[in-house]
DNA sequence: TATGCTTACGATGAGCGTAACTATG
DNA sequence: CATAGTTACGCTCATCGTAAGCATA
């Protein structure tokens, strides 16, 4: 039984003539009369009585109408939503951020995305890499922001890599390093230091920055995965930040934060990568969900020293 | 897009496998691959993930399928109605019966016709004839019973005349007319007499029967269209009853009532007929009533003088 | 190499339009 | 004779099964 078969019948019983009927669903009028009988025969039921003045349903034509309706009207739906799910006006598309791209990304890349798709229900989860890897896999979110150099080798995540993020150090406007003609590296470490939790690759990196012996500690003051809350301490105290530009490009704009520039520190970058499950197709909404966050976290301005606009 | 495809996805989505798929839809593996193409294709979205092992729902699928799901059901309502229809397991039957009829049929017709399909609305109309073909020819009564000769000539109804039901005269068990050797026609108008509201050649047949001068009524103490109240009445008192010996055979039978026999009344008939809309097909439940009605007025006993069994 | 999905190919039949037929007012 | 539905006929395309192809563990 075919939906294009119901639509006949509907179209006669509300049409009561086989000419019309056979108009409004494009087919030549004995097309029809053979599909409506092929139908008739199907169910074993007589659901048109013809007559030399118009078609009349029967009682058990009435019923069997209405049931068809039904079945039409669920069809359309299943077309209707596959039409939106194509142009992005439903579905769900659940993102896992690591800090640094959460705080690049936040809140831009949901106001951009639900401006272009209000329909589009978002989920966030923002945690840790090896939490967020885990709900990838289950399929618990569309795709991550992490650094790549965390993820583990596991073929069942395809890794579409970002361009690179320097890592930089930030003081509040008025910062006495800020007003210094050279600072280096040991001088960093007269301030209280506040960063997200750095993973393994970034720790031992900024120990070796910061020329710390082996055996001793980063002396963070505060490590906080919200890089809002470590920016706002950082405002308002000497702290120092050890952050990339892009995630407080506001701040330098706003010129509460700025830059402190150190002579003889090694470049640390940040290789965000985007990380999708490899042969899962995404939805619709999805993929550009993806592509707006690559975008963004390209295109923002990642040695921004200077106040961007 | 067809229902058997929607199925296709469905069973796809369960099994998590081409060949398990095909199998449950009694389809070769590489026909029902063409089929899933062929929906991906028309609906414009990728459903399913083909990997190595097994096969996954995307998310757009699982919107999808969730629709094809409720488009299926739905369908199977439709057909599952039909069968139903066809084993008159649903549907309801409406049926328009005149006082005699009435009174032979019921309850011995609704009883026996809802022992057999319980499931099957029964909605009668006992009013006069012509409210009664006025609801037929409006689709509000499946048929109707009634004398022919009060139906209009009108080729939209059908009409199956039953066998003829002859009048009689009745009066209570122990009537002074039921001991006498011989009763005329004249004796009766020394009784009251109680009928049901007589169409008009009726009416004209009793006029001649009693012999009544021609600007006279009939003299007629109780007319109601309720013969159950004629009888009653009559079972009471000393009247007598004009009506076919089948509506009053219980009677009979009981011994409440006596068939009066008058020598010289000419033979005056019902002739009962069941009335359907011409080229209208009733529904099966409806041709099971129908031919149910026409077996009980034919198979009762006619000319029962004598107690029926 | 085994498993599992896809592509190729030839055959079948469902479904279409045109045209001829039939019934009815 | 006009109107409306059905039957006849030939064509096309959707869909099938078998067999070969191709990717992956």
């Amino acid at each position: 039984m075919s939906v294009r078969r119901l639509n006949h019948v509907v179209a006669l019983a509300e049409e009561g003539s086989f000419a019309r009927a056979a108009e409004r669903v494009h087919l030549s009028q004995p097309a029809l009369s053979r599909s409506i009988q092929a139908i008739e025969d199907e169910l074993g039921l007589r659901l048109f009585d013809r007559a030399a003045r118009g078609v009349a349903v029967t009682q058990a034509g009435k019923t069997i109408v209405e049931r068809a309706r039904r079945v039409l009207f669920e069809a359309n739906c299943l077309v209707r939503d596959a039409e939106l799910l194509k142009t992005h006006e439903i579905g769900e598309v659940r993102i896992g951020l690591g800090p640094y791209p959460a705080t690049i990304l936040l809140p831009d890349l949901l106001v951009g995305f639900a401006r272009l798709h209000p329909n589009v229900g978002l989920k966030l989860e923002l945690n840790h890499a090896h939490a967020m890897i885990d709900m990838l896999l289950a399929e618990q979110l569309d795709f991550i922001v992490i650094d790549k150099r965390v993820l583990p080798d596991n073929p069942a995540l395809a890794i579409k890599p970002l361009r690179r993020h320097d890592g930089r150090w930030f003081g509040r406007a008025g910062h006495p390093l800020a007003s210094r003609e050279a600072v280096f590296a040991v001088d960093l470490r007269k301030f209280p230091l506040v960063t997200v939790p750095l993973p393994p690759f970034m720790h031992s990196a900024v120990h070796r920055l910061l020329k710390i012996r082996s055996h001793e500690k980063i002396p963070v003051q505060l490590e906080c995965n919200d890089v809002r809350v470590l920016k706002s301490f950082v405002e308002q105290t000497d702290a120092l930040l050890f952050a990339t530009a892009s995630s407080v490009h506001k701040e330098l704009a706003a010129r509460t934060l700025v830059p402190i520039a150190v002579k003889d520190a090694p470049r640390i970058g940040l290789a965000f990568a985007l990380v999708v499950l490899a042969d899962r197709t995404l939805s619709p909404a999805g993929e550009v969900a993806l592509a707006l966050a690559g975008q963004m976290l390209n295109d923002v301005n990642l040695d921004a020293v200077e106040p961007v606009k």
